[in-house]
DNA sequence: GCGGCTA
């Protein structure tokens, strides 16, 4: 059994205040047997998605992130899943496969890999599903552990919100702003928006005569750039006494 | 009432 909720007002609220621009426009709560997993669709300049988050007995947290076209594909596997699962004879300990995997898919979403295996443990059967390619900075782990007995409770949960959701990503579609150029002295910098699997970035490159060089910086880290850049700018401006730019957190060239 | 073979 599971609870939902739609929000209505959020879609409309302005970006910034929750999450950095990201809304949630619908969440799912499901409990199977001792764990509980909040399905959350959630949209962001980037697109829409569903966050799926695991909280076991013990409050232990572990989430992954979806696009809905990848939901989507996890839903049919899903299916496939629980045939196959429904299709077992009672575990027998004489006949484990290999790393106990019954069965196994995968699914790729631009750098990412999506591990779907069916195992078997003393406890009984699971879907695990990991996530590869993910920076993992003391966040939750991108792996969740679906009691087999509840695939299918996940899946009609995972259909409910594609239905009302689609499966289209969305996000930015080509409509990248127009690049730019600027001329300083004999110098040429040129700022170009591009996009590729990893996401959206900006080139900014430097061209002379016989010289070219250029940085990729992700859009994600923009705002930041701006930051140090309007820092040093106001630093300049006080004044060429003490011109000290704190540091912080942000290294430089030689620092460690 | 779990619990999912590590970094």
């Amino acid at each position: 059994m599971y609870r939902s909720r739609v929000f209505r007002g959020d879609m409309l609220s302005p970006p910034g205040q929750q999450q950095q621009g990201e809304q949630e426009l619908a969440t799912k709560m499901l409990q199977i047997q001792s764990k509980r997993f909040y399905l959350d669709v959630k949209q962001n300049r980037r697109g829409r998605f569903i966050k799926v988050a695991e909280i076991g007995a013990d409050g232990r947290r572990s989430q992954i992130f979806l696009a809905l076209s990848t939901a989507a594909e996890f839903r049919d596997h899903l299916s496939t899943f629980s045939d196959f699962y429904a299709s077992l004879g009672p575990p027998n300990p004489e006949n484990v496969p290999e790393d106990g995997k019954l069965k196994s898919e995968m699914m790729i979403k631009d750098n990412r890999r999506y591990y779907l295996d069916l195992k078997e443990n003393s406890r009984g059967r699971f879907l695990r599903v990991s996530v590869s390619q993910t920076i993992t900075r003391g966040g939750p782990r991108s792996q969740i552990a679906i009691p087999a007995q509840g695939m299918i409770e996940f899946r009609d949960a995972l259909t409910d919100l594609l239905e009302e959701f689609g499966t289209d990503d969305g996000g930015f579609k080509g409509e990248l702003p127009e690049g730019r150029h600027m001329r300083v002295e004999n110098k040429n910098f040129y700022f170009d928006i591009g996009q590729n699997n990893r996401g959206i970035y900006m080139r900014i490159s430097e061209v002379k005569t016989n010289f070219r060089t250029a940085i990729t910086v992700p859009e994600k880290s923009w705002a930041r750039f701006r930051d140090i850049f309007a820092d040093y700018c106001e630093k300049m401006k006080e004044g060429g006494e003490k011109v000290s730019v704190a540091g912080g957190s942000e290294a430089g060239p030689n620092a460690k």
